[in-house]
RNA sequence: GACCCUAUGGUCUAGCGGUUAGGACACCUCCCUUUCACGGAGGUAGCCCGGGUUCGAUUCCCGGUAGGGUCGCCA
């Protein structure tokens, strides 16, 4: 039989980055093994579930490439879905609910407390088989001893987590439930509750939480702790799909950058690691660099227009062309697109902000006549192309004795404000020579 | 408080009875170079502690410590 995995998110109105890889690991699970990814909308909590929650999810899934076999296809209030184990929405499926609760009450597992429904919970010990962290035996802690049973319908007729959860895995016929460790402890009552009603419970892999980079819990508030932030800094799918992947799995072989295609193929629960892992954002740049440099012309120049025009930056009175030439010369260079309005803002802006320390350094007077010297240069290089610009350049610096960095940093400064960027030569190309002399001449005055 | 999980450089990890403890990120030095980035060559840094078992423990067992999780009419 075929694996059915699913995940099964409550919309809060964000999506967790550890929700994120635990949607990833169950789809990868799916994927490797040839099995059926379910997604399963958790929503018993009516007050604050809305459509745009539901959508926030749906939509973080579908920028990872998590494609789901089963399940809502948008949060619409009619919830449409796929699949023939629906409704893919908790809200929509009391009718089972009820219908379970008058069968553990029939068999004696249920009695009626305080106007809720209680569960007749064992108080021996659970043994509890986990392909990733071995079997585990769930005593009772002490307060469970005063009383093992547990609420599984409110006394407002809503049925809590742990029951809905077990009743839509059982009818949903998942076989294995791949989530977090946080749920490794609850899993006794989750087995007991598939016994209650004469079924084998589910295979548990319960994979190590992710942690923030200091080793405290990643709670909503932690920066980096929403999927759609990394989505909005600018991040490739790609690079966090793959930094998520060595977040507590491991290929065993040293290998760190993996295509979801081979991680598909070598991806197993076996090799899923037992502790929790830091996040570690230096590591994720990283990556997201290396596929920042592979990214294909179209793609970049079209994450760039994105990015530039999410900051204010004006690129669409300026035509496409020059447009297009300013983003080419930052290819390789920023990691991220969020980068590059600071990166690469002199281009499509005149007002210059000088990065204070150099223009400390460079706007000095004995600096001034060689500037001007340059700018002559420049205003006789024709055509005014890289290669030109930095043969006039080393000519002049030749011709003044000195090492082409002490004409580089002003320039540099003069036309973008930093002291570092694109290559001098091939920005100085694409600002054009009216733009260049313009911003040296503002410059000058400065000195 | 009880119960459960975990423990290799700063971080992610390989190794699981005998290794000069391997790789990656970060950091430092040098090279390349118009800056930065990339690339190349080096470098600093690690088996949580204490007991066992064993000829021999980073690797196995027990205890401690630390971190994380759970014990809700939250999910």
């Amino acid at each position: 039989m075929k694996p059915r995995v699913r995940f099964a998110p409550s919309p809060t109105g964000y999506l967790h980055i550890g929700g994120a890889r635990t949607a990833l690991f169950n789809w990868l699970y799916a994927r490797h093994t040839g099995g059926t990814f379910v997604l399963r909308i958790e929503d018993t909590d009516a007050a604050r579930n809305t459509q745009e929650a539901v959508e926030v999810i749906l939509h973080g899934l579908r920028w990872l490439g998590l494609d789901w076999d089963e399940g809502p296809t948008s949060g619409e209030g009619s919830h449409p879905s796929k699949g023939d184990y629906g409704p893919y929405f908790q809200s929509e499926r009391g009718e089972n609910y009820k219908r379970r609760v008058q069968e553990l009450k029939d068999k004696g597992f249920a009695y009626e407390h305080e106007g809720a429904v209680k569960f007749r919970m064992q108080r021996e010990p659970i043994l509890i088989p986990d392909l990733v962290v071995g079997d585990v035996e769930r005593k009772l802690t002490d307060r469970e001893e005063l009383d093992p049973d547990f609420v599984i319908v409110r006394s407002d007729g809503q049925p809590v987590f742990h029951f809905v959860n077990v009743v839509d895995d059982l009818e949903m016929k998942i076989t294995h439930v791949i989530r977090g460790e946080d749920h490794l402890s609850n899993t006794a009552k989750h087995i007991a509750l598939f016994r209650a009603f004469g079924v084998e419970p589910p295979k548990y892999a319960h994979i190590p939480l992710i942690l923030n980079i200091d080793g405290t819990k990643m709670s909503k508030r932690d920066k980096g702790a929403s999927l759609a932030s990394y989505q909005e800094d600018g991040f490739l799918a790609e690079a966090l799909n793959n930094y998520l992947c060595l977040l507590g799995w491991s290929p065993k072989d040293n290998t760190e950058k993996l295509s979801i295609a081979d991680v598909v193929e070598r991806f197993d629960l076996p090799q899923i690691l037992r502790h929790n892992a830091r996040f570690d954002f230096e590591k994720l740049l990283w990556l997201q660099g290396e596929y920042c440099r592979e990214l294909s012309n179209d793609k970049f120049y079209e994450l760039g227009l994105h990015a530039l025009a999410k900051s204010g930056l004006d690129t669409k009175s300026l035509p496409a062309d020059y447009v297009k030439a300013a983003l080419e010369t930052c290819r390789g260079k920023i990691k991220i697109f969020s980068e590059l309005p600071a990166y690469a803002g002199f281009y499509f802006r005149d007002d210059i902000a000088y990065d204070p320390e150099l223009a400390k350094k460079s706007f000095v007077p004995e600096n001034k006549p060689r500037l001007q010297k340059l700018r002559d240069a420049f205003a006789a290089a024709d055509p005014f192309t890289a290669g030109a610009i930095e043969a006039a350049l080393k000519a002049t610096a030749t011709e003044l004795g000195v090492k082409v960095g002490v004409l580089v940093h002003p320039v540099r400064l003069a036309c973008t404000g930093n002291p570092s960027g694109p290559s001098l030569y091939h920005l100085l190309e694409v600002l054009g020579k009216e733009k260049a002399l313009a911003r040296i001449d503002r410059a000058l005055v400065n000195f």
